[in-house]
Parts: C-alpha cells; sequence; structure tokens
DNA sequence: CTCAAATGTAGGCGTTGTCTACATGTTGCG
DNA sequence: CGCAACATGTAGACAACGCCTACATTTGAG
C-alpha cells in the first residue's frame, strides 16, 4: 500500500483530513446546530487525535470560514450557471438566476444552513465578501433592467432588489427551518421552484 | 432603602436579575452573535457571581429558549394587532399581517435576530411552537381565501403560501445581515415596509 | 537515500457550562 | 415583632472545549 487508508490498522496519517473535516463538519451543522460543532468532536468522528484538526485550521474560526467558502463558491457557480443557459432577457435572465439559486439552496440543505447562518457568514474573509458582491451587484445590474422595461415601475429600485433577493433566501430559510413537515413540498423540485420563481420574476410568454 | 439596588456598595441580591439577564443576552447576540454569549460573560457584565445566572436559566439553552419566547410573543402580537385594525377582506388582513410582522422584524432587530437564529428556535419549548403554529395557520387560511379571490390561482396552494409568509422573512434576514449597509433604507420605514408589502398582496384600489 | 516539510500525537493552560454546598437577603405567618 | 421557610447570590469543583507547544511519524523532493 502506497497512500491509501487502510481499514484496519489505522494509519499515523488520515491522508484526506481537511476534505473530511469539512464534510463532517457540515452535516454537523446541519444536524446538530453551529453550536454542536467542536473541532475536538470531528477529530473523534474521524478517529484522529484532538490536536489534529489544528494542522489544518488553526482555529474554529477558521474551519466555519472554509465551508462559508464552499457554500459560497457552490451558490454562485449555481446561480451563474443557470443564468447562462438562457437568452439576454433580462426577465429570462433574472428568473433563471433565481431558479438556479432556490434549486441549489433546497439541494443542498447542509451547505446552504451553513452559507446562511448568521454566526458563520461572520467570519467569512475579504475574497468571499467581493465575490458575493460581486454576484450581488449581477443581480442588482438584472433587476434594474427588467425594472427599465416595465416591471414594477413605481416601486423604489432598492426596495424592488431587496425584494427579489429575498424570496429565494426567504424560501430556502423557512422550507430549512426545524419544524417546516418537507411532505408539504411532495412535487417535482423544479416545478416547484419554477413556480415560486414565476411569483417574482413572470416569463410566462417571453 | 428596601429594595432597590444601591450604585455604591453592591448588595447581595441584584434585584432584577433575571430581565437583566435577557436583556443583556440579546444585546450580545445581536452585536457579537450567538457564540460569544456565555452565561458567565453575562454574570461579568451585571456584576454578579459566574453561577448567579444559573438560579433563573439551568443551562444555557434555557436561556436561548426565554430569549424566543420573548422575541416570538412580540412578532405574533405586532402581526395580530396590525390584522385587527382593518376590516375584513382577505387581501387587506394578510397585507396588514405583512406588514406589521415586517415593520416590527426590521424596528427590534436584536430580538428578531434572535428568533429567526437557527441554533436558537431550535431550542424553542412545545408552547411556543403551538402559538407559532397557530399564527401560520392563521397566515394559511387567509393566503387560501385570497387565492380563492382570485390572487394567483393557478399555483400550488402550499407554494403560494411559502411565497408569501418567505417575503417578510427573507427581507428582514437580509437586511439584518451582516453586511447589509443600512444607508440603502434610508427611506421612511412604513413606505418601504408598504411598498415591499404591496409586491406580495397588492391592494391598491381596495 | 537523505533530510526537510507535512501531518498526526500528547499534554498542558485558560475558559466555559453545570453541579453542589454554603451564605445571605426576603417574606409569610404565629 | 420574631423567626422559619424560601428565593437568590457565592464559591469551588469537574469535564469538555479551543488552542498552544513539544515531539513522533510519514511523505516527497533533491
Amino acid at each position: 500500500m502506497t497512500t491509501a487508508a487502510r481499514s484496519d490498522a489505522r494509519p499515523y496519517h488520515h491522508g484526506a483530513l481537511r476534505a473530511s473535516l469539512l464534510a463532517r463538519a457540515a452535516e454537523v451543522v446541519a444536524e446538530q446546530g453551529l453550536e454542536a460543532l467542536t473541532l475536538r468532536g470531528l477529530a473523534r468522528d474521524l478517529g484522529v487525535s484532538h490536536g489534529a484538526p489544528n494542522r489544518h485550521f488553526r482555529t474554529r474560526e477558521d474551519l466555519l470560514a472554509a465551508l462559508a467558502e464552499e457554500a459560497a463558491t457552490q451558490a454562485c457557480e449555481a446561480t451563474l450557471s443557470a443564468m447562462a443557459e438562457v437568452g439576454d432577457d433580462p426577465w429570462v435572465r433574472l428568473n433563471a438566476m433565481g431558479r438556479g439559486y432556490l434549486k441549489w439552496a433546497l439541494e443542498n440543505r447542509p451547505l446552504f444552513r451553513v452559507f446562511t447562518h448568521p454566526d458563520v457568514s461572520r467570519f467569512a474573509d475579504e475574497s468571499l465578501v467581493a465575490r458575493m458582491q460581486e454576484l450581488d451587484s449581477l443581480v442588482a445590474e438584472t433587476v434594474r433592467e427588467t425594472q427599465a422595461t416595465g416591471r414594477h415601475p413605481q416601486v423604489h429600485p432598492e426596495l424592488l432588489n431587496l425584494y427579489t433577493t429575498a424570496v429565494p433566501w426567504g424560501i430556502a430559510m423557512i422550507v430549512d427551518h426545524p419544524g417546516y413537515e418537507a411532505s408539504r413540498l411532495n412535487m417535482d423540485i423544479d416545478e416547484a421552484v419554477a413556480q415560486l420563481i414565476e411569483l417574482v420574476v413572470p416569463i410566462a410568454g417571453r
């Protein structure tokens, strides 16, 4: 054997500790809340000593920042790639972005939960904040274009932007919240997402 | 002096420790996040011994549950009293509920933040959950009435309900999130709330 | 092959939540 | 008024945690 872990006699080196820590951390946050996330607990779960995680994340906040980074990257990617698949009509583009983002959130709840957690995003580093602001700017610009072509012309532009972005966010938060029975949404997820976003940015007939 | 606290020689009994703990806790959560909330820290802030909070909240979770209780009570009250001020038209009632809830959230951000925090609501006790479900049911019933009178008749009822409730929730979450510059919303709060909710439940001309 | 870098281990320190025993105000009741 | 029960605050203990340091093992570049 060269690098791969053996299952019987645990090797001195884990082999992929950093990735395993992140994966297990997302599970723990989703299942037991952020407060239940401890570096020592992760070490126990993965069968390494309590100091091992320190090699990859000097502090607990570093781990949270890495989680936020991963989640934000995926969320941006889902949003942008959904937009890239449609044409130039700003209504259609905005609708596609909303669907891409909401669908990703509903299909990746643990990570979405980490991403939106108020005490995780607090630790996001500068590059991540900058990337998210880029996405925000793109959305804001597209919202402006829809308003310029007749979408709720009487509303304050900042409020329309707020409303538009709030819907996917709020929906994902509610569905994700403890106490919401997932059975209420036993329909096709693409159809549900499409109906929801259609309420915000209607594209029927475009 | 009989009961009131003296400012010089600190009395053995604080006098209103429970209320002071809750108030200070809401501040800490709003300013530094839930993770920064420690029982011993609260005790230090209030000048009592580290074990004193235990008399009022046996565990840290009990404190969080009490915070959630207080916030939920206020949120329900704001929503219901706003509804009580208008007539019987379900559209107008739903619109009023949305405005009442959103306005409360925007004017009581520390408490709203506690209320919606995923690791606080997790500890809500049964009575609180039951009360919130009552409010949810009332909203859902009103949403049904608006749909029965022509509001988005083609949408799945559960999705319309989800969309309707998501907007105030999502808006308040976004505005509350670290990184949102409050200066973007330097307009009259009642006007902003009215414009936002009008997008979801239009009542112009009713 | 050699040795420096990367990675994991072990132990220690200060802080926290929570328990228990004790001290001190407060209050109801004769 | 006096005193006993009670409510409330204090102090010390313990385990778990984050995080530091010293040491051990493995890996990989030269």
